[in-house]
DNA sequence: TTTTGAATAGGTGCATACAGCAAGATCAGG
DNA sequence: CCTGATCTTGCTGTATGCACCTATTCAAAA
């Protein structure tokens, strides 16, 4: 019956993927005893899980209630977005490792498999590379206490725009081959500001699209 | 025995003041079934306050052995005052709400303070004031997101100030009238930008102050 | 004397029973 | 039929016993 630290850890990545990807929708309530029956383990080590998700404003722990995945009104995600932005700008600044070949070839990787989803779109695909994306440029931050936010804003605004893309599925794909080519050509410049600029555009770009989808001060869900 | 979300989160604001003052110093193991003998409870609740500490960088809990009061060396060090700056640069760039009379008169009664802290030093009144002038201006913060960080870096990084102002406190009375004194000056301009970038300046001074203190590559404490 | 191994003591991690809280269901009164 | 108080159900919060892990101690062998 022993579980020992890594199990808690998967454990927690499944919950924040099943509510990145929407397969816990805002308003979502999860029931611990539900989960710790189906990870085959107490309640215990999912009440652990589950305050790690609430510290990632992921879900809100109601006594009496349940645990009840967020939702965000437009004034949050605006926070949100414009905090990215600024944390994007900060990337290039703030002692960043050098560039490598390696990291080069890897974004020129997931160039060609975003080029291939223009075609062939699958929204799951989409999702990978975004992901990949996202850690190839998180390890290039320095700055380990600016890394951790970048990964945490990701997180929390990860979903709202997995919804969109869900929605409007017919142009994210090319965007994102643009923003990779963006990016192929900074790591090539070996120009870690230029990475950081590129992402604080793609997200201005993300966020201005996810304004157009949304009528104002109303809930997203 | 019932024990509501109050008293939590009084036991986590007790244990976090104990790290930030070093009544807990860097190294030192707290025990939870101590910790739940001192407060009446079961180690449950001591558990989950124990791991939001760890969350916010203060604690480390290790099976078999306790939780660790954390320390830092010279680059983490270094990461989180950059970080803090820059945040600070962000203040009033990130829709802040506006200033108020309020607010000034708050500030000219904790440089008032100040004033007096000169000629009668006390490390417990020094403390007070800074934790209210960072109240005081985090208030002004408009983006929630931005908000959260700018609090958790101030926490994170406290004790190792309060550890410096300890050793050489003749100069740091002063340096605070100077520091609220500008503050004061920008909020009676409504400057909002003027407030984030005078933060800005003061703690890069503490930051040279404590890198002149601290032989380079060597831990804190 | 040094080194290595097991035994031991004391800690956290987990499982589970029970207490307290919140929301909906139910029933009495108007 | 409608309204409001009460009851019921099911959840989270807490306490506690046990399993497992870690560091130390001590003894035995080289």
């Amino acid at each position: 019956m022993a579980q020992n630290k890594h199990t808690t850890a998967v454990i927690f990545n499944t919950l924040r993927d099943r509510i990145c990807l929407l397969d816990y929708p805002p308003g979502t309530v999860l029931r611990e005893a539900a989960l710790a029956k189906e990870f085959g383990i107490s309640r215990t080590p999912i009440r652990a899980v589950l305050q790690r998700l609430e510290h990632g404003a992921l879900v809100a722990v109601r006594d009496g209630v349940g645990t009840i995945v967020t939702d965000l009104d437009s004034t949050e995600l605006k926070d949100i977005y414009e905090m990215r932005q600024k944390m994007a700008e900060l990337i290039g600044v703030l002692s960043p490792r050098e560039i490598t070949y390696a990291d080069e070839q890897a974004a020129i990787d997931l160039l060609g498999r975003a080029k291939r989803l223009v075609k062939d779109y699958s929204a799951s695909e989409y999702w990978q590379i975004n992901h990949a994306q996202h850690a190839l440029i998180a390890d290039l931050i320095g700055n380990a206490v600016l890394r951790e936010t970048w990964d945490q804003l990701y997180y929390r605004s990860a979903r709202f725009w997995y919804r969109e893309a869900s929605h409007a599925p017919e142009g994210v794909a090319g965007d994102l081959v643009a923003e990779l080519s963006e990016v192929v050509r900074a790591l090539h410049k070996r120009d870690a500001v230029a990475v950081g600029y590129t992402q604080r555009n793609f997200i201005a770009y993300g966020f201005a699209k996810l304004q157009a989808a949304l009528s104002p001060d109303q809930p997203i869900s």
